[in-house]
DNA sequence: CCTTTTCTGTGAAGTACGTTACACTTCGAG
DNA sequence: CTCGAAGTGTAACGTACTTCACAGAAAAGG
């Protein structure tokens, strides 16, 4: 349990927080354990703490109507979860599970929410992960619609490359081990098709696939394939720059720099 | 006008802020008006910037490399948008185009972070958006992921309804105007699916079709198809109340039990 | 070691959905 | 009012994907 208390202070989260504050935190933390395949919150249970794995793997996920389970994100260690629970009192609406056997850390909300207001260091830090994976959400979003299952894929082996990626010899190595099944869940796809696809990506020189494993060889030429940079589209003649034309915009209130209140036709 | 001025002071977001706070940041503001179909923004502008929509409708989307349109968001007047450029000082991910002839403030972002450090208040409530549209986004991805046109449509439209429904004597009328091709473009599938599938929906006597409006005539019924009340999955004997069990977990600095409300959950 | 489970590979058959093509309606601009 | 643009309805056809079914290989576990 040594370990455990190492983990909430070298959460990088909670950095920000003087040893005090931090000696507090942990006291309110408790730990606990889980077998692989434990749920550790589902979307029923009443939401209002804050997660921390400090061991193990989580596995965020839902279940659709006919029993597939779609994989929202992996949690590995260090890593905080359930955040949202922070600021929306209401049901969980995923579950999390222990993809692994899992040691999991839980901060009741409550205290969590003291402290940020204590600290507006964390509060700022909180946000910024908020706002982080909200954005990794939405690059996802975009790289779901209208894409082939193929274009999908890359699409995530690319993400997984940046994410968990080692350097490898020949190439970039994904850290973490991932199975066919688990690979499609995440993209909305079956596991044969998966399968189908890493051997076709595999016969093409782009990577190499193994048990659980994938080494990506070529990640620019991926990355190429689904245009992850993707460019200003539509006439750039008419669209550039607009963000400075509001310089020329009005100004709500005009002229007067002390005064206010004028405003402006607009 | 004086209505770009209301529009700040009015949007819910800053209604934390004191009068004097308000006053500065509506010095710092700027309007501008777009015609339809001009861009606010692109995905290789610099991002930091929030912007508050006066009058009009925004649309957030991303373009595929086939030319397809994904819309990732609607905006309506008096909603904020672009608010992850705040901590996220990189590109936009998105484009950001005037679905209608619009008036958009802009709030620089400097400015913003600075009232956000004097006005814990506000900080907290832009933490809250973010964190409430993530919530959304990750929603419409479970939404997405292994589901049927039909059922993604019908998900959409239940979305739709609680956000924008409007009583009605014959059921719950969608607000906004959407054309089929709006609707496609929102849960990635072909105007010709979407015009077939509303076809259907109408048949059975779900709701009417009308040009770029809905009515919703049974919304328990089509909220059930979708199972959006999705109730806890799999083993419930063994997975229910794991979140009280971390009161038997191991507190990771043992003593002081009086001090220790254990709290989890409000 | 042997047995059982998990992971991977491959193919045949069915289907949901995209593609293409066209006709009709509604609306707004001039 | 007229005309073009935007929105809607419908259908034939192709195909990317799922489904089902099976089979070998690697790990897990006694």
């Amino acid at each position: 349990m040594a370990k455990a208390f190492w983990h909430v202070s070298h959460c990088s989260l909670f950095q920000q927080l003087s040893p005090d504050q931090l000696a507090q935190l942990e006291q309110k933390a408790r730990s606990r354990t889980f077998a692989k395949g434990d749920a550790v919150y589902l979307p029923t249970d009443q939401a209002d703490s804050v997660f921390l794995l400090a061991e193990g793997r989580i596995r965020l996920c839902s279940i659709t109507p006919d029993g597939k389970q779609a994989i929202m994100a992996f949690v590995e260690p260090g890593e905080v979860f359930g955040e949202l629970a922070l600021f929306h009192s209401s049901n969980h609406e995923e579950r999390a599970e222990a993809a692994t056997a899992a040691t999991v850390i839980l901060l009741p909300g409550e205290d969590v929410r003291r402290f940020m207001e204590n600290c507006p260091q964390l509060a700022i830090g909180v946000t910024k992960l908020i706002g982080f994976r909200r954005a990794r959400i939405e690059r996802r979003l975009r790289g779901l619609l209208f894409r082939s299952n193929r274009d999908r894929l890359i699409q995530l082996i690319v993400e997984l490359a940046e994410q968990y990626g080692k350097k490898h010899p020949l190439g970039v190595a994904i850290g973490i081990a991932l199975s066919h099944q688990e690979l499609a869940s995440i993209i909305g796809a079956t596991r044969e098709s998966v399968t189908m696809i890493l051997g076709n990506l595999q016969a093409e020189g782009l990577l190499q696939v193994m048990r659980q494993r994938l080494l990506v060889q070529d990640i620019r030429r991926l990355a190429g394939i689904v245009q992850l940079n993707v460019p200003s589209i539509g006439d750039v003649s008419r669209s550039e720059s607009n963000l400075e034309q509001f310089r020329n915009g009005r100004q709500i209130k005009p002229g007067q720099k002390e005064n206010l209140h004028d405003s402006v036709g607009l």
